[in-house]
DNA sequence: CTGAAAGCGCTTACAG
DNA sequence: CTGAAAGCGCTTACAG
């Protein structure tokens, strides 16, 4: 491996002008800088950061952190959208992104252990779970820090508006004549859960309509089959059973329509239904799915804003930064008979 | 942040003594060991990996790039499947993964010069692209590499036996009485589409049945939309239209599907369809897709093996690792009527 | 069983 | 405009 040392004896200057032509410093001669750099690409030199990071104290890396209850890591359709749009707004400010676990050298260390171990400027979470609590001695460990998804007065957060997106549903519900109006839950224990199940509740209060506890199923942590069961249960009400369906996440969606589909119930002749995140399958499927869309590319690019910020600032200041959501309207819903 | 000096001074032991203490050095009496350990755990001392690099010339980190037509980076439903299996099992191992791009500092660089920058010990490139020049540059360089889905001599590669898995297609049509099928290819440029084209040949002059060449449409480089416009090609072939449709990718298939439904032929009634790849919707839409599985578990589990065996060997001698797919019969084939 | 010293490849005051 | 020296936080011969 080429080192500066090789360059500096190759071109007869000190490392020390070396590493100030590499640097753009100014105050090196056009003609030395020249020189320099003509070495550096004919040895094939690209500085190691491994041994900059070690003198300037910064590493140019980001660590990011996976915690979702469905462990699907990176398949998860919502965070790696989100992570994608990151990772290009922070490369294109220097920054690398390195993942971190809860495992250093083959052994179970914390999230805040496998941070300090590599240096880290910043750490952007993904998180659903409120009650992780590796997750909250990170938050509140003096390293910058952001969670996705999550709220929290520890940490600087970043979140679509899950409430007013539940409000939107509601609403459009309503506005297609719909009553009777059922919810499917994501887990009480994820913030965004939580939201939408409190924005869906307002919404009804909004239109004075009742919500009876039936109408509220468990679809648990946003999988395709919780959606499944809870639909399953919606459909057993028989008679009672409401109009539509508004469902906490796409998957979750997915599930209740393939529920109606098995149960003969026609998707929106018989029963309306509007999910929640619009996942790219979501156009895609027969019928398309109505859904209340989160912008991952718009949380990708503030979150990144916001962690560089406070990497920069060192700011103790907390950031909340909510998204709007907006939604957007296809098959699955329909006037009410 | 607390450095092994601090650790020293509060144990009354040299630094020599902490870092043997702490890497499990068995010529340190139990009694200093147990008093040094108490000191890391009281001050939250954890070594930084970057001290350890520079001197160990080991970084315990790998490269993962992605280079991809579609540019959807990590929202990719195969390579993302990948990495996440290949990511959990080299934590395992003791490596981190970190995300190289062409970008070093917000500035354009090379894959090779990020790569050295970093101090990577190896790298992981999921490529779908043969002309990729800075890919072959990479490759061809000393750094330990291996390819996921591409063919080259110069690299270790890794790739599900495609060939095979456009037999099994076939010959899965062909016992359902087919006789025309037709193909709707992935590109040609990349080694997927080609071999999965290859296969399908063969399959077909297996059974000696004729393709003609209005039969092979082109998707393109995967996506849905390229799925759907290659299957709107095939059903204005009218009469002449095959029975049945091998797709090479799901994404593809689903977009085919697609355009079916909206021209009214129903599958599987009129027509059959096979997808590649077996990603998560394929199960969960209607009709249930037919496909081949490929075994991205397995894939990034062998991924692993190969390359932290090369990183561990400083081996030159290429592996060309090939995963078995395997059929999933599902509800878009049926019987020729 | 323990420690002093050198070195990994850089950057950055400091001096001229 | 350029260079000698110190230092970042570790590990590893070498010596005792």
């Amino acid at each position: 491996m080429t080192t500066i040392y090789d360059i500096a004896k190759k071109t007869g200057f000190s490392i020390t002008t070396v590493s100030r032509a590499l640097n753009n410093y100014t105050d090196v001669s056009e003609k030395t800088k020249k020189k320099i750099l003509e070495a550096v690409d004919e040895m094939g030199y690209y500085p190691n950061s491994i041994a900059r990071s070690l003198t300037t104290k910064k590493s140019w890396t980001i660590g990011v952190i996976f915690v979702e209850d469905l462990g699907v890591g990176m398949k998860h359709p919502f965070f790696s959208a989100v992570i994608e749009s990151f990772k290009q707004n922070v490369e294109a400010l220097g920054y690398d992104i390195i993942f971190l676990s809860q495992n250093i050298g083959g052994e179970e260390k914390s999230y805040v252990d496998h941070a300090i171990h590599r240096g880290v400027d910043g750490i952007i979470v993904m998180c659903s779970d409120f009650d992780d609590v590796e997750v909250q001695k990170l938050i509140e460990s003096p390293i910058p820090s952001l969670v996705v998804d999550l709220h929290s007065d520890k940490s600087s957060v970043i979140y679509s508006d899950n409430y007013r997106g539940s409000i939107l549903a509601v609403d459009h519900l309503v506005e297609l004549g719909h009553r009777n109006i059922a919810h499917i839950k994501g887990s009480e224990q994820t913030y965004a859960g939580l939201e939408r199940l409190r924005g869906f509740r307002s919404g009804m209060e909004k239109h004075q309509l009742d919500v009876p506890s039936s109408y509220i199923a468990d679809g648990g942590f946003f999988s395709y089959e919780g959606g499944y069961e809870a639909m399953q249960n919606i459909l057993a009400l028989g008679e009672k059973r409401p109009s539509a369906v508004f469902v906490s996440g796409d998957n979750m969606a997915l599930g209740a329509l393939k529920a109606c589909k098995e149960a003969g119930v026609s998707v929106p002749d018989d029963l309306s239904i509007v999910g929640f995140d619009d996942i790219e399958i979501s156009k895609h499927i027969t019928p398309a799915l109505t859904t209340v869309r989160q912008d991952t590319d718009l949380i990708g690019k503030k979150a990144s804003e916001v962690l560089v910020h406070q990497i920069n600032t060192r700011s103790r200041d907390y950031a909340v930064v909510m998204i709007p959501v907006s939604l957007v309207v296809r098959e699955s819903t329909k006037a009410v008979k």
